[in-house]
RNA sequence: GCCUUGAUAGCUCAGUCGGUAGAGCAGAGGACUGAAAAUCCUCGUGUCGGCGGUUCAAUUCCGUCUCAAGGCA
């Protein structure tokens, strides 16, 4: 028999957090933030990070786990996230697991494999030297040997993934399309009951997005952006790609003015909410989806509703 | 009041030496296995401001009107 675990995903300001809150309460459980942004330290105001007081006495784990200088990435994630889970298995407590990094949330419950290999920063920065070189086109041919298969289905433009692949081969000797075929046969690794929260008209949710924006410039957005540059973070840290601070680092590099900042922030907000749809869509099928707004926005009744599903 | 310039896709604009038009952004859809709030792909018919004129043919030339910006009084 294996064990229970729940998950609450969806996309940026479904009103995940209140949500979970209340179910974990009444579940017995944890919450396991599968954030890629929430797990630095520092980035609180602009990535919706829940307040102690908002916690109400529920633990959170996979908050705060890095400094926002360093690189942190899915196979680190995945493996403190497990380890998160395996003690509260041990505790009897029921595993939560929030957030609107669908990538992340995967990895954890389904039994993929991260393959084992140092960072040979070397090998990447060669690889990145030569694209910049040849350019793009001429530099994916280099796949058309090697790897075939990802030639094939990775496209010229999506450099990060060209390199990958290459790096991949480089340090493995074996293909990745390979081994990513392999890993998308993996079964799930628990007894896994998945939500997602979306709106069924998603332009209110825009206007949430829209919203909670204003809000987070009121609640010191652009001062939590100006301490972390005092800490020396610049746009090359990969924290500081995230929606909401690389648009302010623009701001305050001279490049837009503020209300042209606060736009961008609020366009490229809605973008990451179209993906973020696209991927729970299509990547969890089989997920329960809750339409927040036929719901008239009861966090109390999802979570409700929730439970009962959960004991069928 | 006069002069100049402009009026083309939701927005900013390009263009057609006369044969009914195209970029960027926005918007929509999609992909995704070690940067994922990242990265990438696909999708463009709109009285070419209104009305007249010239012409086989006008969004393109001419006239006029309306609106906008700038200049002169």
């Amino acid at each position: 028999m294996k064990n229970k675990v729940v998950v609450i995903a969806g996309a940026t300001a479904t009103g995940k957090t209140e949500v979970s809150i209340k179910f974990a309460e009444r579940m017995h459980g944890e919450v396991i933030s599968c954030d890629s942004v929430q797990v630095y330290k520092g980035l609180d105001v602009g990535s919706a990070k829940i307040k102690e007081e908002e916690k109400r006495g529920i633990i959170h784990h996979m908050l705060d786990v890095v400094d926002p200088e360093k690189p942190y990435d899915i196979a680190q994630f995945q493996k403190e996230a497990r380890r998160c889970i395996g003690e509260l298995f041990e505790r009897k407590k029921l595993p939560v697991l929030v957030g609107g990094t669908g990538f992340y949330i995967q990895s954890v419950i389904r039994d993929v494999y991260f393959t084992e290999m140092k960072k040979d920063e070397t090998i990447r920065g060669e690889l990145e030297k030569e694209l910049k070189e040849k350019g793009a086109e001429a530099f994916h041919e280099k796949l058309r040997e090697m790897d075939p298969k990802s030639y094939e289905s990775i496209h010229y433009n999506n450099t990060k993934r060209v390199i990958r692949a290459l790096e991949y081969y480089l340090l493995t000797g074996k293909r990745i399309s390979e081994h990513n075929e392999i890993e998308r046969k993996k079964q799930e690794l628990y007894d896994t009951t998945f939500f997602v929260l979306y709106f069924k008209q998603r332009n209110l949710l825009y206007e949430r997005t829209d919203l909670r924006l204003d809000q987070m410039v009121q609640n010191g957005l652009f001062a939590e952006v100006e301490a972390l540059m005092k800490k020396g973070l610049t746009r090359e840290h990969i924290s500081m790609q995230a929606i909401g601070y690389k648009e302010v680092l623009e701001y305050f590099a001279g490049e837009v003015s503020r209300e042209e900042c606060i736009e961008n922030i609020k366009k490229n907000t809605r973008h990451l909410v179209k993906r973020q749809y696209t991927w729970f869509a299509h990547q969890q099928k089989d997920a329960h989806f809750i339409a927040v707004d036929d719901a008239g926005f009861d966090s109390e009744k999802i979570a409700e509703e929730m439970m009962k599903r959960v004991k069928e």
